[in-house]
DNA sequence: CAGATTACTAGCACACCGTGCGAGTGTCAA
DNA sequence: TTGACACTCGCACGGTGTGCTAGTAATCTG
């Protein structure tokens, strides 16, 4: 929350912006309460409701206060986006073997996202450079590092585990639109998307409704697809450490 | 663009809006029309300049007769979406084996979000049900059944290609704002990240530095990772396949 | 050919939105 | 006491999505 980097001292970032001082302590807003406050919002009732007059309103101040706090809308979702990252926990165990923790940190970061979904389409849509962000992407280059990457490898090896757990965390995070996806839950909008392909014509997409009809409940599961495909991943990677040395 | 089945036929999908009638054919507009030109503006403009009224004047037409064709700005963008899917190329060459052909496939989709990359933010936020989307995914299944894929193992592996596919298209299009990143171009922005990251404090990031530092051009490249990624995981379900016969 | 129906366009109006600007208010240092 | 500063707030501008209504032109029915 303070832009500290991974040792703990106040690595200050050029582009990331300044909190802007405050030398008395009257402080009935500030910047971190703004972006909590935006955080909570959307949460609570999803993107379209979050407005900076809406902000305003929710932290009982006026429509424009928060501009004093923050250039722009924009700046404000950069600094939520960064602030969501702080979440995820990277004080894992550097005896584990690399795959372990790898794995740990691209779980913690989906179930972040997953905790807020109405975030989940500005995950996806812009780079943050900020403190939490950078010091995540330290943390999984250091796991690798301690597991044996180098050189190419490495950034080859990070990048497709940050495309990953990125892709993961947004396709299980999708929304569902259209005629009847009004007030229901998420639980309900599965089962419609389910039910939809159950009821395809047969003939035209045979594949599709034998998915749905013949896989069985374990197979269904979000997070039993999301190992899946980061074990066979992990179990590639592996085998050409192997097949190198 | 027509709504089809696999084999050509008008297979029809209950939720799916159907275009209005048009019993005569003076056609001012249309609905492909107004598809096309919403993805047109996009390309061109980026998705803020794409409102109704916006659309409605790329067209020569009045503020809101778009709404006469559309329910909705977000019917709109369900059905500019499918569209795009259209472009992916299903027409593989059944001989390959499934590495190849779903490679192709995901190959293809990466690209096609690529080369819209405004769209993008789209993709990754909410779930298509179109009857592109469809085809496609129907496709893909179709090619991992005949790679030897069943069941929950098919299930997964299905998932987890589509994941990294999306995954990749949506990372590889997310945009960088902040200071600095105006008008600049997408080669501009990628230089700027680098040097971001470059001059990031060492003792802080020391992975991060190095990282941009010392890995080769081809490794930073997009394509590149895409292929490593998912060529590993193919790796480890190919290596799953043969630990089970 | 006359009239009715349909297909479609266009504009107004409402309630919102992001945000620049300037006028205000409270607190602190000198 | 005076000034500077930190901070709040309302106004106003030019936008937005979209429901509703009035209109027009083409087609269908008789």
């Amino acid at each position: 929350m303070t832009g500290d980097g991974p040792d703990g001292k106040p690595a200050r970032l050029a582009w990331w912006p300044e909190v802007r001082d405050r030398s008395g302590d009257r402080q009935p807003l500030s910047r971190d309460q703004i972006v909590a406050a935006a955080i909570k919002l959307i949460d609570a009732e999803g993107l379209d409701a979050f407005s900076m007059r809406r902000l305003g309103q929710e932290l009982g101040a006026g429509a424009t206060s928060v501009y004093w706090h923050v250039k722009d809308k924009d700046q404000l979702i950069d600094l939520v986006l960064d602030e969501l990252v702080e979440e995820v926990r990277i004080d894992d165990d550097p005896e584990q073997p690399w795959r372990e923790r790898a794995a740990r940190l691209a779980r913690e970061f989906r179930a972040v996202v997953k905790r807020h979904r109405h975030l989940a389409p500005l995950v996806g849509a812009r780079i943050s450079v900020g403190p939490n962000t950078l010091r995540g992407m330290e943390h999984l280059l250091s796991v690798l590092r301690a597991g044996g990457f180098d050189g190419d490898r490495l950034t080859l090896a990070f990048a497709s585990i940050l495309t990953y757990a990125l892709g993961s965390a947004v396709m299980d995070t999708r929304e569902l639109t259209g005629p009847g996806s009004d007030g229901k839950s998420v639980q309900e909008l599965q089962a419609m998307y389910a039910g939809m392909l159950a009821s395809l014509p047969t003939e035209a997409y045979p594949n599709l409704v034998r998915l749905v009809t013949e896989t069985g409940l374990e197979a269904m599961d979000d997070d039993v697809q999301f190992e899946y495909g980061l074990q066979r991943m992990f179990d590639g990677m592996e085998a050409e450490s192997r097949s190198m040395s």
